[in-house]
DNA sequence: TTGTAAGCGTTATCAT
DNA sequence: ATGATAACGCTTACAA
């Protein structure tokens, strides 16, 4: 008695047996068209439609030790930061013959480290993570990783392989440094989430702020919570209560921004004349907005986009020289810095 | 000579034979601690450690002929909507031995079906499509899938297998009776994207005028367009164009109601006493504007959440009784909406 | 509780 | 251009 556990779907091997040729040549057509022969070809995709064979992805994965997924861990699916970064991913998947495999860290580096341990465990292509502050056991998974990695979002001095991203503490130095520039004396920092990007922001501002002999540690309202435009409100409000004579507020992200300006229209705070107001990352929304908002424009979209193009390029044995890419940013002056008065 | 094509990975006979036992009591023990005696367990685990052993999923997934791996297909990863649901489908998945493998389809039922091919091909445990306007091709895959599958967002007469959503068309009609109700007479309805959900929206909108007999062919403005805050603004500016007389605006969406918003203010109209506004889906900003703009909250997280909950219950043979799954909506009026004069 | 043997569906290797 | 065979690393079925 046989042991027979066949799982139904149909196999090369039938495929082949209805060709008539063998498992390995259907194999090599649908690989590569070109090392077949045309007529051969032609039974082969006949076979295949009539069977509706479906390759199996296991076993292909098993018998050539590879797979064409790259794994991508960010920190949120839901932050527009991130949706703009996995814009960028998937637009430079597309027609190449690489799979995306998401990881959601939600701003854990242990969730990084499990997830990091199950990507490694479907031998990726590559692997995209966030950042530079990873703990050190998914460091050292990283660097011992048979296959390239690229950190996104960050630039710092120790890449375990490849990094594309900008500075965050010299991006909130230019964007506190513009609204000290416009005029504004007391300028606040406001900020939620309290991430190792966050920490950087701040430490911008205070570079900025020191810079101008401004420095003034009252004006600093922060959170742990997740930041939101309602948190944004919030954090005007506390900030109000400690240092009513408040004239600027640098907020740590676009939805604190927004979040401030329409706490500020509650109250009757005149916005930029009483408030001056500039975000971090400029979304979308920040110019529409009325009064238009300013913010530090970040090049979320190209991250992803040029993460991905590092990754492939390595992935196909061309290296690319540049092992670190700082993509800058841009400050984008708006209404609601024009000044004070 | 034997053919060596090893991969240089710790494999389990290896760890089986550090831990001297066999390779299937290794595998036992990672699978199921309970049945290997505690020494035996103490061995394993130490030779794991030891050699750093990570399992092959691909090696697994083709013996045993199922993976945990759970395929879920959304239009898009950058819309907030789709967020939200992605939050509530993280969350169900917490803490299970399922993994997400997520794929954007950016609303083209092309690139549907060939990630579902895609998919298929790694045999997954479950499977979430959103919405219920598949391609026959797709549909054909769907239903012959291995697998449950569970249709999001909508709810609607003939399931794949399992949905839960709600009605679109019951959804706008009720937000425009609404705004009808709160006295707005020339209704407009504006739109983008114009995917299927937000054309049984658009119905719903027009069924609400008809009951009222308020119907009128000239307030409706929709773009193909990919909706956004900015393109909020530039819609009301098209409906003005045409009917400057409009008194309430319906969108299609919260980024378009907010984008009108910005615009209003920008030309002065008053927000609600000369136009009212009423959004889709009640995001988080809906409340924080001012003024607070009034919308339809839909259950986003929660159809994520109840979309992986039913789909692990039917894949643990514990089918659910309601295949069929509505979670409604909910209107959140608010000071846009207040009434013209 | 543990082990033996066979098989999962594909591709690498070598041969023709 | 095509094929035979073994190997990929694990789990199922059956046995002890």
């Amino acid at each position: 008695m046989r042991k027979a556990r066949r799982s139904g779907r149909v196999t090369l091997a039938e495929v082949a047996r209805e060709a008539d040729v063998s498992a390995i040549t259907v194999s090599r057509a649908l690989r590569d068209p070109e090392q077949v022969s045309q007529a051969t070809m032609e039974r082969i995709e006949a076979a295949v439609r009539k069977l509706g064979y479906v390759p199996d992805m296991a076993a292909r994965a098993l018998a050539s030790r590879h797979t064409n997924v790259i794994g991508v861990l960010i920190p949120s699916v839901t932050n527009n930061v991130f949706s703009d970064v996995l814009r960028g991913i998937y637009d430079a998947l597309d027609g190449t013959r690489y799979h995306l495999q998401l990881g959601n860290t939600r701003y854990s580096v242990l969730e990084e480290e499990n997830l990091l341990r199950i990507f490694l465990s479907q031998r990726p292509a590559g692997l995209i993570v966030s950042g530079t502050d990873q703990s050190p056991a998914t460091r050292a998974m990283l660097e011992n990783a048979d296959c390239p990695v690229v950190q996104i979002m960050e630039i710092g001095p120790d890449p375990v392989d490849m990094m594309v991203g900008f500075s965050h503490r010299e991006g909130a130095k230019a964007a506190v440094t513009h609204l000290a520039d416009a005029g504004y004396r007391r300028i606040a920092f406001l900020g939620a989430r309290m991430d190792p990007r966050t920490q950087r922001r701040l430490q911008g501002y205070e570079d900025a702020l020191r810079g101008h002999g401004l420095a003034d540690p009252d004006l600093v309202v922060t959170t742990p919570r997740a930041s939101s435009i309602t948190l944004g409100g919030w954090l005007l409000g506390e900030l109000l209560a400690k240092r009513p004579d408040v004239d600027a507020v640098f907020c740590n992200n676009d939805d604190i921004a927004l979040g401030v300006l329409f706490e500020a229209q509650r109250r009757k705070i005149d916005v930029p004349g009483k408030l001056g107001i500039c975000g971090f990352n400029d979304l979308e929304m920040m110019a529409s907005a009325c009064p238009s908002l300013t913010s530090l424009r970040t090049h979320r979209e190209t991250m992803g986009r040029e993460g991905i193009h590092m990754l492939i390029r390595s992935i196909e044995g061309d290296r690319p020289d540049e092992r670190v890419v700082d993509l800058g940013f841009e400050l984008m002056a708006r209404e609601s810095s024009a000044g004070p008065g």
